[in-house]
DNA sequence: ACACATAACTGAATCCAGTACAAGAATATT
DNA sequence: AATATTCTTGTACTGGATTCAGTTATGTGT
């Protein structure tokens, strides 16, 4: 709900778009930093919405035209990578076996995510507090992408996407791709690419789902 | 927080222990029942606290003297179960691969569900509309699980409980068991016991940990 | 210039989950 | 009866989230 018209989907930072009509005076940019710069002071759960947008500079309702929920704030960064992962699955090479296919997909979604850009909630998520709250934030995400995945492992088997196997799939890689991302952030200073630990992550995976099944 | 002194684990319904003090007027079941009315009456959204303990006949503080949060209520069963998968994995067989141990101990954990015993919301959960908010309500299992699953892989493996492996071991295990029981739950009156479906689910992660990486 | 459409912002009202706490009520123990 | 214990109730408050009517700033067409 609460459908944002806004940016054209927020292509580029830069060049907000609109042409007519009264320009935005915000940016989910102008938002995030205010909101990046209270959660390291105050932690997250003592920064309201009304501290983030007073240092901002906005009113409190402006956020809810950028953010659907506080939570999102984090997201901005991983949700455009997430939004091309259908491109990059339709993409894929059909000869590939299903996870591996799962896993090459993440990989290109990923391509930018590198030493020099970490989402902030990766490597800041220690110091804000209240991990639990964050981390549903995360959920949604999760479930998006696993509907994506297991009907796409369906397809690709030939099988019903209620049946257990497609979801098992899906579930599977992408708390695997999770992982990856948690430990790669973590890494700290030594990380490189994200690309190598997602495919690290779900190399095992991938074995298991073509070694013990019937599936090619 | 919000400790709960209450029944003392709530180990029987029917008995919800208190030899002293003022005796009890309501119980969790009174109030789950109440509430899943309510649920699938106007949907989980819509239905408020307030309702709950309404229908109930209680005050609305008296519901968070038995849950701590809103959809604490759907997770009864499902948390006793889970309260004893420590004490599995402590009691699994150390010669078992860890993936394996896993298994095994969550098949012991599910001991209870079986045809006439299905999770309230692993059947109902299309009907109440919001999959969000509930999907929160687990989040945080998902997590206290992981930390677990993260721990003991890491000890059985003797690496660290930071290293990446044991991280993935214990997101993609959760994540295979949560599909299980889904399917299973789906899987309407033909559904037998549900450690057959975990264990199944399991089987292909399984053996993805044992084969293509250098742990035991 | 002027009017108009459009898009963004404002601000206030509302709802509800969750927290805290004090006061009261019903019971067992002594 | 007095007391301790345990649960219930009521009230008040914080803060996230939604909604909406009204306002402001811009571009566009005349």
């Amino acid at each position: 709900m609460t459908q944002q018209p806004l940016p054209t989907s927020a292509d580029d930072a830069g060049t907000p778009r609109a042409r007519r009509g009264r320009p935005r005076v915000s940016s989910r940019e102008v938002l995030e930093d205010a909101a990046y710069e209270l959660f390291i002071e105050n932690g997250y759960a003592k920064t309201t919405v009304d501290h983030i947008t007073q240092r901002a500079g906005v009113s409190r309702g402006t956020f809810f035209n950028y953010f659907a929920a506080k939570g999102d704030v984090f997201w901005g960064q991983v949700d455009e990578s997430l939004a091309h992962l259908g491109e990059c699955l339709a993409a894929s090479d059909p000869q590939l076996p299903v996870v591996r296919a799962i896993g090459e997909a993440f990989a290109d979604a990923a391509e930018g995510f590198g030493p020099g850009n970490v989402p902030w909630i990766l490597t800041q998520h220690q110091l804000i507090g209240s991990r639990d709250e964050v981390q549903a934030s995360a959920l949604t995400r999760f479930t998006a992408q696993a509907d994506t995945l297991r009907s796409f492992a369906a397809a690709r088997l030939g099988v019903d996407p209620t049946d257990p196997l497609p979801r098992v799939i899906a579930y599977t890689t992408i708390s695997a791709v999770i992982a990856a991302a948690q430990s790669w952030a973590a890494a700290g200073s030594s990380r490189g690419h994200l690309a190598p630990y997602l495919l690290r992550a779900l190399a095992p995976v991938a074995d298991g789902f073509e070694g013990s099944t019937v599936i090619r």
